[in-house]
DNA sequence: TAACACTGTTACTATTATAGTAACGAAGGA
DNA sequence: TCCTTCGTTACTATAATAGTAACAGTGTTA
C-alpha cells in the first residue's frame, strides 16, 4: 500500500467515492470485479466497500447473479446533493427568466480545472435535442469552453492550448492552436464567444464567461444555443450578444457575492 | 471507539457519506463542528473526512469564514449517480407518453424500507407548483403512500400504522389508523389510492402500486395529481383510475424485468 | 481591556480497521 | 471434462484511524 504522506486524508473515502462514481449513465450495471480493476483497489478491499455501500443501501446486489447497480439511498444521496449546491438555485431563476423573454435554450456551465461541468440547462421547446454531456473536457468546440478559455489564466490556457490534438466532433470543430487562440482572443475583446456547428451538427451558439468580479477569476459560462438553420453567424451576434452578455454579467454578480 | 462486528463494513465510508449526505436544500453552507456534531463523529475525525473531501473537490472551504459547501465535483457526482440510476431511465419515457396523453402531472416513487424516495416527477404546465420532498416518510398522506401501503407485507404494514400520530399536513390528513385502515384496504381491492388534499392544499391525487411480479413485493407507486378545483373523489377515479393503474401496471412490468 | 467561548488546526499515540495474500466453492465457457 | 473467473472468507502485518490534548485565531461579552 502506498504510503500516504498527508495524515488528514482518507483514503478509504476516497475510494468508497470512486467506486461509486464508476457508476453512470453508460455502466449502470458492474461486477466486483469490473469495479475492483477500474478504481485500482484489490479485491478484498472492494469486497468490503462494496459490501459496506450495500449495506448502506447506496448500491444493490442482484442475489444471483452478484451484480452492482445503484440503490435507492444513492438516488436519494444524488437529487439531495444537486438540490444542495446553493449557486444553482441562484443560477436557476436568472436562467428561467431570460429562457422566458429570450424563448432560446440556455445552457450554463461551471469550469473545474481544465473541465466543464453540467451546471444548470434550460431548453427551448423548439431546439433540437441533444445529449448534453455532464462534464467535458473539450473546451475548444463548445461557446462555453471558449468563453471559459477567454478569461483564463495565461498559465492554464497555455496548458490547454498544448494538450493538442483537438477532438474533431464536426467538420467546423477547430483543431488548430492558432485559429482557436485567435477566437479565444476576438472573444476576451468582444465579451461573447461563438460555436458555428463545431460541437454539434445543427447548433449554433454564442456564449459568454462567468467572472468572479472579486478574484477576477473565470468560473464558468453560459451559452445560448440556436438551430443553425434560422441562424447565421451574424444575426446570432447581432440579435443575441447584448443578451448573453448581460446575462453573464447578472449571474457573474451572483458568483461573486456567493462565493466572498 | 465502538467495535464493529462485521470485517467487512468500512465505517470510515459511512462517515464520509453521511457528511456529504449533510449538505441539502436547507443546509448549503456548514461549519466543521456542526458537521461533527451532527454525523456524531469527534473533530479530528471529521476534520480529516472534510479535508478529503475539500482535497477532492466533493466540498469547498471559504479560505476567510471556513465554511463548508458542495464543491463542483459534488454537483457532478450527484448528476452521475442520477443518470446512472438505471430504473429512472426505464420509467421515464412511460411516464413521458402517459403525461404527454392524459395532460396531467404525474408522480413517482420508490419505497425503501418505511419512505418513499423521489423517482421521477413530470408536471403538466397547469398544475399548482409545490415543492416536492426528496425523501417522505408520511405515507399516510399521500396517494402514493396508501398505494405502497395497500401492498406491503402485513408485518411491514403493521410496523407503519404503529407509529402514529400521523403528522397532520392539511385538515383533511387523515391521523386516525382505523381510517386509514379502511382505506387502504380499499386500495388494495380497487388497485389505486386516493388523495383529497391530504398532503398539500388544492392537490387530489390517484395511485396506484409497482409491484414486483415475481417477488410480489411493492417496490414504488405513481400517482396522477390535479387540481381539486376542477375534480371531485368521484371524477378522479372515473377518468383516471383506468389509465393509472394501466400505467403502474407496465411500469411494474419494467420493474420486474429490471429486477430479475 | 481582558476574559471568555467559540472556532479550526495540529501533534501524538494506542488501537483498530484495513490491505493484501491465499484458499475455497460455485458458476460459466471452452 | 477441464479451466477460468466469479464472489466470498480466513488470516495477519501494517498502516490508517480515533481520540485526547493543546494551540492559535476570531468574535463576543463583560
Amino acid at each position: 500500500m502506498a504510503s500516504d504522506p498527508n495524515v488528514y486524508f482518507s483514503t478509504t473515502l476516497e475510494k468508497g467515492l470512486s467506486i461509486l462514481g464508476l457508476f453512470d449513465k453508460d455502466h449502470s450495471r458492474r461486477t466486483l470485479s469490473e469495479i475492483a480493476r477500474l478504481a485500482g483497489i484489490n479485491k478484498t478491499s472492494t469486497y468490503r466497500l462494496v459490501n459496506t455501500l450495500v449495506l448502506l443501501g447506496f448500491l444493490s446486489k442482484n442475489p444471483r447473479s452478484k451484480a452492482l447497480r445503484l440503490g435507492p439511498k444513492a438516488l436519494l444521496f444524488g437529487h439531495t446533493i444537486i438540490q444542495g449546491y446553493e449557486l444553482l438555485h441562484m443560477v436557476k431563476p436568472l436562467i428561467d427568466e431570460a429562457h422566458r423573454l429570450c424563448n432560446v435554450t440556455i445552457d450554463s456551465t461551471l469550469v473545474d480545472g481544465q473541465t466543464l461541468l453540467a451546471l444548470y440547462r434550460r431548453e427551448a421547446s423548439s431546439t433540437l435535442f441533444f445529449r448534453q454531456p455532464l462534464a467535458c473536457e473539450d473546451l475548444h468546440a463548445r461557446a462555453t469552453g471558449k468563453a471559459v478559455l477567454s478569461r483564463m489564466d495565461q498559465g492554464d490556457l497555455e496548458r490547454y492550448l498544448a494538450k493538442a490534438p483537438y477532438k474533431k466532433f464536426t467538420p467546423n470543430t477547430i483543431d488548430q492552436a492558432d485559429i482557436l487562440l485567435q477566437q479565444i482572443e476576438e472573444a476576451r475583446n468582444r465579451g461573447y464567444s461563438i460555436n458555428n456547428e463545431e460541437y454539434f451538427q445543427g447548433l449554433i451558439c454564442i456564449g459568454a464567461p462567468l467572472i468572479n468580479f472579486q478574484t477576477k477569476k473565470v468560473t464558468g459560462a453560459i451559452s445560448f444555443d440556436l438551430p443553425a438553420s434560422e441562424y447565421t453567424t451574424e444575426s446570432l451576434i447581432s440579435t443575441y450578444a447584448g443578451q448573453v452578455t448581460k446575462l453573464a454579467n447578472d449571474i457573474s454578480e451572483l458568483v461573486t457575492m456567493n462565493e466572498s
